[in-house]
DNA sequence: GTCTATACATGGATAGAC
DNA sequence: GTCTATCCATGTATAGAC
């Protein structure tokens, strides 16, 4: 009915090839959010009933969208993966004072990854990374790497940052946010060994930056 | 036959309790090690069949020994947890200079960890950390807790490590460690974003201690 | 106590009506 | 294209022979 309305008058091959395409996106849509919930909340292992019962559609029609379980999975967590690709450090982000910014980009980092989509993302890449290894590559490829990089160029550039291998310090930055996710979110740390995010951040921006400090003097 | 030898003469019913008792523990051994190869392998969807014959035995009989699939895996894990509980810091390490103390644990910890039974239950951990909550919460308390700890209170204790918060320092040292591993051993980084240990391990020392120096300068 | 054979449920995938 | 009903393999768990 409020689709006669939409789309009245010309009934022409055209206009209805369209209208096909335009519901078989909206079904492919329908089917991708279902399955994303599923599958993030119960792993690979989520069963294709479960899917179709979320998604709200025929297990058939699973079928005929995407040929087989594993081509929906792939497709989901390419496009996941997509979605969480960040901006990365704005113009502005990078003109503020050194410990500004690095306290801003760890909060953000925090921030980014503490949602539930993205935690039950690393659970299941980190889970199957056995059965999907490529998943796992392209989770590092298309998240960690780049995020690294960018924070390595960052300390590379900045006088007040002169480490010796920026690489490295980047990636003990990184890693130490991450694996703070890890055990607090997914592990539930958060209830038995609980620390502010606070804490963590100052404690780390503490270290970088007196330690930037001395190997600046030092030399 | 060598059976009679070790065990000769009497064969009253406290010694057939006792054989079948060693029968039965060497038999329960060998399912657990079978079963462990498995569930490391495969994750918790490894199936019952699958463990029988990785064990060498009927599935019937891993139902006569535990009796439910879970139970069998919690106790693997158990286990396995409480092989990894390592000694900690001996005195001999701690009787080090600060550095190469240092050096030392981040590479014992690394160790520790670079070993494909290790890194295997990292994975399953955090991947069925939904499915198994306890399994994270007894990772957690038996593994990284006290390791954190530990490496706190050496800080805390040490004079030439002044820092204001040694459990959130601890922390910061720790993750970079474990991120390490998952990021190269797990994810498969080694292969798509490589770095050595040592240049890994260098740059966490240096940082730490130019930031504890200036740290102690700052006060 | 251990094996073979089997019961029962659930998984992925397909056939056929509309 | 979408649904209902079904196929077949596999999974956990058990029964019964030895």
């Amino acid at each position: 009915m409020t689709k006669a309305l939409r789309k009245p008058a010309t009934n022409n091959a055209l206009n209805v090839a369209h209208e096909i395409s335009d519901r078989a996106r909206d079904k492919r849509e329908q089917i991708m959010q279902g399955a994303l919930r599923t599958f993030l909340s119960n792993g690979y292992s989520a069963s294709m009933d479960a899917i179709a019962a979320e998604s709200g559609v025929a297990k058939q029609t699973l079928y005929s969208y995407f040929g087989a379980k594993e081509e929906l999975f792939s497709a989901l967590m390419d496009r996941l993966l997509e979605h969480f690709v960040h901006a990365g450090m704005t113009p502005e982000l990078r003109s503020l004072p050194t410990q500004a910014f690095l306290r801003k980009l760890a909060q953000i980092t925090l921030s980014q990854m503490d949602d539930w989509e993205y935690v039950s993302l690393m659970r299941l890449v980190i889970g199957e990374s056995a059965r999907f290894p490529e998943l796992s590559e392209l989770y590092l490829s298309r998240l960690v790497s780049p995020g690294i990089a960018k924070l390595a160029q960052y300390i590379r550039e900045n006088d007040e940052l002169a480490f010796g291998d920026p690489e490295a310090v980047a990636r003990i930055m990184h890693g130490s946010l991450i694996n703070f996710i890890i055990a607090q979110e997914i592990l539930g740390g958060k209830h038995t060994m609980p620390m502010s995010r606070d804490r963590l951040i100052n404690s780390l921006i503490d270290v970088i930056l007196f330690a930037a400090q001395q190997s600046a003097q030092s030399r």
